[in-house]
DNA sequence: TTTTCCTATGTTATATTATTACATAACGTT
DNA sequence: AACGTTATGTAATAATATAACATAGGAAAA
């Protein structure tokens, strides 16, 4: 059985130039296993949400990739966005209509467990860990990092039963 | 002991009409009880939020507002909309940057227990239950309902270690 | 090879959500 | 009456996000 990081090292110290190589990494041979396009505008967006693990506006992301010599037309940064949300290489953190860079990069590919983040209402640094139910429990999580969560918001998404059955027909 | 409602019933069919006359008064008393001044653009605001167990924008309730004969400038319906939210008559759906009417308004200001929303992603109706950790188990709330969760987001806020060393000196 | 299709990108415009800043009003307190 | 506090009125603008349409480039079909 294959061990399986649980949690993100956005609190801890780290190599964190290592730990940006290794998501890009990561985010490439997912690509090309399967058939997903990692374009340079892309891999690009991807570069400017690993240089921290904080959660960063879509037009912070825009000036950057603007620094870089791409376009940077809001829509640029939203479709690169979107394709790395979709894969799970970055998440949106609703609370501050921002993004971040996936912290477990390899481990978010092999379940489909929902993220759980600790986000700072100071410096919005984002820490990742996967609320794996039933024994899941974010305190302790928290804890053991030294975060002090103040408020948490779990929001979940589907269908309810009547729309369900509307969907039917 | 007191015996406490857990779990909304914004999905269950039920006299909306006692539902939402009962939330505008557990608001009114506890207004009255803590010295806060329950205004009419607030009281309408809730009452607006009140006429379902669905997200609601905040232009979409300015324009009530403008109806009502109130004034329908944004920031009338986002203090209003703070003023609620801040005491808990309300909640902000981030995902959705909407507001709902708290749907367990004797309950929530009887415990600080975290929020849990289901929104369906059809109709916008959210129900909300409250998490008492450690035996919360929202797939368990969420089948109940008949509710079929398609990804569910933990959101916590607080300070990081490093941001209450700061905060401390 | 040329045509077709599909995907990604370029670009303009605009929609949606939210806040800043300053003026005024209402009301209780000194 | 003067003052402070809280709530509201209003104009302007900031910040976030999407729609709509044009273009480009490569893969696949004809």
């Amino acid at each position: 059985m294959t061990k399986i990081k649980r949690t993100s090292i956005a609190f801890e110290k780290h190599n964190h130039n290592e730990c940006s190589k290794n998501a890009m990494r990561v985010a490439e041979e997912y690509c090309t296993d399967s058939g997903l396009n990692f374009t340079p505008i892309r891999r690009k967006v991807l570069e400017i949400l690993l240089q921290e693990h904080r959660a960063i506006g879509a037009y912070t992301i825009l000036e950057q990739l603007r620094k870089a010599g791409f376009s940077s037309q809001p829509p640029v940064a939203y479709r690169a966005l979107e394709f790395l949300v979709e894969n799970r290489f970055a998440h949106k953190i609703e609370r501050l209509n921002a993004f971040v860079a996936c912290t477990l990069p390899g481990d978010s590919h092999c379940d489909n467990h929902s993220p759980a983040f600790m986000i700072c209402r100071q410096c919005d640094t984002v820490a990742e860990t996967r609320s794996v139910s039933p024994d899941f429990d974010i305190s302790k999580i928290a804890q053991s990092t030294g975060f002090r969560i103040e408020q948490t918001v779990i929001e979940a998404e589907g269908l309810c039963n009547s729309c369900a059955e509307i969907e039917k027909s």
